[in-house]
DNA sequence: CCATCGTGAGACGTTGATGTCTCACATGGT
DNA sequence: ACCATGTGAGACATCAACGTCTCACGATGG
């Protein structure tokens, strides 16, 4: 009986705590635990008693953030439409999530080797098959290969968010900066294409 | 006199210590002096003798980092020809330190506030300057201001970097694919084109 | 009213990296 | 041969973060 309480609040603390420790870890990587503790508000006892450790941490972020990917994979509905259309429904999608993504786009370069979490060759994949439709439809170039725009696509969402954070660009602003450069670089310039050398 | 041959040793040890470092720490940026000291195939006393600590030597790092931009920037010459070959030639230029720039540009987002080198503003300067040299002489669009391209270039560049460190796409594409997404993006949309040609 | 449980505060011990030090050794110049 | 100097190896103390533990407090439910 007691246990239906507990776990459920617990369920919603760890969630808060997870949300604060994504705010923070985002602006600060190498926050130690006690900070991570007193941004959400607790003790690091208590924090500790909900993650094994700063690893348990992290990988929590990390599930967190695959999460959120694949529902605003689910919600661009990338299948539907021009494939510069989806792209756009999906950065939009993606914008909540932009600095915990940074962050964990970062940490995961912070180690080599280190087999990463499934989930993101998942998600790589989907990115990348909406690049290769738009490329097999012909509204994207093709001398650009789709690893490399799914790579780039994170590489500015990760530089759009420390650029909102640090107040280099407004807020308002970052769907249509990301999704411009990165398009405007995708789509195919057929007009132009006769005037290229 | 004996000094004048020991500093010159110590100048060229200095820089290889610099160039392993950074290829190292490029890998994996967590990295510990000791190991620093191995991949330099020095003693981690000698490392000590050289950075006074880990501090001194991002410090050093970051300078290095500073001039090969700034050499980059000068053998590009910004101001000649059109806009969009200034770019290609700086990223052409920029090539070879772009992983230590990865690592650098992460290092910076890893600690708030802490002032930064004021290397850095200038470097942006130059670089933003390029984009709105661009924008003036009708060559770039306007809606994406030089501060965003300015941060997208060097996200693109961290991005492609680590790409190509992991194998998810080849050496030889490096410019190309950044120079392509970047301009493909930052180039005025045709109509405008037509008229002017 | 009492029992239970989560929590905060804090005291540990442990670990890993760091910075400092000494000393023996090799090299190179005198 | 002699001396000086840079180097490697390693010992040593220090420090910060971690993980574990205990204990008292407050709240909640029976």
């Amino acid at each position: 009986m007691s246990h239906m309480v507990y776990s459920c609040l617990m369920a919603v603390d760890r969630d808060h705590v997870l949300r604060s420790a994504a705010a923070l870890l985002t602006r600060k990587a190498t926050a130690t635990m006690d900070e991570v503790a007193k941004a959400a508000g607790i003790s690091r006892a208590t924090l500790h008693r909900q993650f094994a450790g700063r690893d348990a941490l992290v990988r929590a972020l990390e599930a967190l953030g695959i999460s959120e990917c694949e529902a605003a994979l689910d919600a661009a509905a990338l299948d539907d439409g021009p494939a510069s259309e989806a792209a756009r429904r999906l950065v939009h999608e993606l914008q909540p999530a932009a600095a915990l993504l940074a962050f964990l786009y970062t940490e995961n370069q912070l180690f080599e080797g280190e087999e990463q979490n499934a989930g993101w060759s998942r998600i790589d994949d989907r990115v990348a098959a909406l690049f290769r439709r738009g490329q097999e439809a012909g509204e994207f170039r093709i001398d650009l290969t789709p690893g490399w725009l799914t790579e780039a696509l994170y590489g500015l969402l990760a530089s759009a968010a420390w650029a909102v954070t640090e107040g280099r660009v407004a807020r308002n602003d970052f769907t249509h900066m990301i999704v411009e450069l990165l398009l405007g670089g995708a789509l195919r310039r057929d007009e132009t294409r006769r005037e290229e050398s």
